[in-house]
DNA sequence: TTCCAAAATGAAAACGCTTACATTTGGAAA
DNA sequence: TTTCCAAATGTAAGCGTTTTCATTTTGGAA
């Protein structure tokens, strides 16, 4: 910056006021000292700049161990949001603990101006612990017992139980669930959702919940028990598709036609629950749009201290109807041109 | 700082050296200004440091307008290096053209300590004009004419070339490929490989290129092409796997089988591949691994600024054989116990 | 008790910007 | 011509650290 003032005969103040528009400035001279900076390549540093107007334009990403499908989308959702806003995004993923979570937030310390954390290594007493209390934070799928922060969810509770009372309305009188991990807040929505769904719409019936843990061979696993059952349901409902697909597995190598022989559903809605045979009802998650809610409030609390609503927000989910649940010819599947890959 | 010091009855240098460890410090002190640096929630402003350090112990990742398993994949093999190297993440996606790549590499400045940038739009003229000649940088996947900076490309040619071979080796005497974008570089790859395998392995054939752009409505599209002719190919080899699921469809609405009627391959090996029926045989690449590679090199040459070497270093990919180009009955699937989703 | 090297600590400059405040400039009004 | 005012520009402080260099303290040996 000095170079560029002294090649244009000016102070570093007019070649600061030449960047940042308006204030006072002859529209000669902040032309002439552009045309300078940009022959001696000179970009303003956006690290010493942020010391000194406390905005780092920048906000700090915190989210789980994720893998797949999710974690692009959500993260698609938040970049498209900050993308308008002309926002940076400092990511800092795969937290296995809550002790390497709070190294990161601390690590961000004076690089963002805001906070989004997703991580099911969270509580009200982790967030009071750790999170700077100045520092605008929104949390997503987090479970939050006080209300002290923003928050989005999805209504994972809302969607488990509209699958559970679809299943119950297709005439299925037993059906299992394939639960996710004990301590996630999500799999215990979900789980809450399939009880509550049965509770009410098929009053007396018996709960059939198997233990898994979000991934594929925890699916496998589930179905195998489901086959050794002597007394079988007749729809499985999987909390999440991953899951669902495992249990697919399980079940064709023992000859087990779905739906046929047996019901099957899923939940998330990821890309493959369309291509596998056969396509696999499930629940749908916008991802991405949660993502891009979650920043567009964040951005909003940040550029409005005072204002700040704590109020959590839920997202609906939404049912998606395919062949693993029904015993219709399979429809001819939809091409979805609007969907890309690279 | 200034309160811990004054607390502490101490200067900032000895708060400063307090958390920078050694630099002969008692013991004693060191504990005493932590235990009240806790107490008052101090943490070190990261901004403000790299001001002096001139390290941020950040890198900043460009990527283009990414979809799907790719992004999240390379995005976790980065992400996974830097882990280690306790390096930050600040990336920069959905680059539609150059000038929104070179405003993001602008506005990186004073951010990162190095760059790692994926872009189609980015050439040599490109990275001379908008890249700070002093900041590391490592290209990913990107065409790179002169050898200016270190890259890591997946070997597409060699992959293209070996499924080529593979699909005539199997039998095959006309053998269709469904093109890539043909501006992409990636896409220009498979291509030759294909080409010269032909040339070289089934001198005199013809070859059979049909347009795409690696979505799955392009794959459908070129699947329609190929149903529409009088003498039609006996294997089909999609440049990604988007395009040959997209194919798949078309062929399956016709009622043509896979692998029995016509053989199918693909390119990427994205995890749906394993999932389609029949399911799909491809060449996989390590993404993952290609981000892990790139960030792995940068932060060497971070560290030794002196000693980089700019050579172009090249993935192997791996022919990943499933059934969809072979009439054996399918093999059952291998339930992987690895691959997580959340 | 004195002295001295080594260890610990402090003072202050520097990093590259922005901005409040002071100063200069150039016309228009008197 | 002088006066005055707004606009343009300059001066310098300050953002929160690190680090060099100077200074003080410490703990033995003489």
């Amino acid at each position: 910056m000095k170079d560029v003032a002294r090649e244009a005969h000016v102070s570093i103040a007019t070649v600061s006021r030449a960047f940042n528009g308006g204030d006072n400035i002859t529209e000669s001279t902040r032309e002439r000292i552009l045309s300078i900076a940009q022959q001696l390549r000179f970009v303003p540093h956006s690290g010493a700049r942020s010391l000194i107007t406390r905005r780092t334009e920048t906000i700090g990403v915190l989210l789980p161990d994720l893998f797949g499908e999710f974690f692009s989308e959500i993260i698609r959702g938040i970049d498209q949001a900050a993308r308008v806003r002309k926002l940076h995004l400092l990511v800092s993923s795969s937290h296995g603990d809550s002790a390497e979570a709070a190294a990161a937030i601390r690590a961000m310390r004076g690089r963002v101006d805001g906070l989004l954390i997703m991580s099911p290594h969270v509580d009200a007493q982790f967030l009071a612990d750790n999170l700077p209390h100045d520092l605008p934070t929104v949390l997503m799928n987090t479970r939050v017992d006080g209300v002290t922060h923003a928050s989005f969810t999805v209504d994972n509770y809302g969607g488990a139980f509209a699958m559970a009372r679809h299943l119950i309305g297709r005439g299925h009188s037993r059906i299992a669930l394939i639960a996710g991990p004990e301590n996630n807040f999500e799999a215990q929505e979900r789980l809450r959702g399939y009880r509550d769904a049965l509770r009410e719409h098929l009053p007396g019936s018996e709960e059939l919940v198997l233990p898994g843990n979000f991934t594929e061979e925890s699916g496998w696993r589930a179905g195998n028990q489901i086959l050794a059952m002597t007394a079988r349901p007749t729809a499985i409902f999987a909390a999440n598709d991953m899951m669902a697909i495992g249990c697919l597995f399980a079940l064709s190598e023992a000859g087990i036609k779905v739906p046929d022989d047996i019901a099957l559903a899923g939940y998330d809605d990821i890309p493959i629950a369309r291509f596998i045979t056969p396509p696999l009802t499930t629940v749908r998650v916008r991802i991405a749009e949660l993502g891009a809610l979650a920043l567009e409030r964040l951005a909003l609390a940040i550029e409005n201290p005072d204002r700040v609503s704590v109020s959590p927000q839920t997202l609906r989910c939404e049912l998606v109807v395919r062949n693993s649940c029904s015993r219709q010819p399979p429809a001819i599947a939809v091409v979805n041109p609007s969907r890309r890959v690279r």
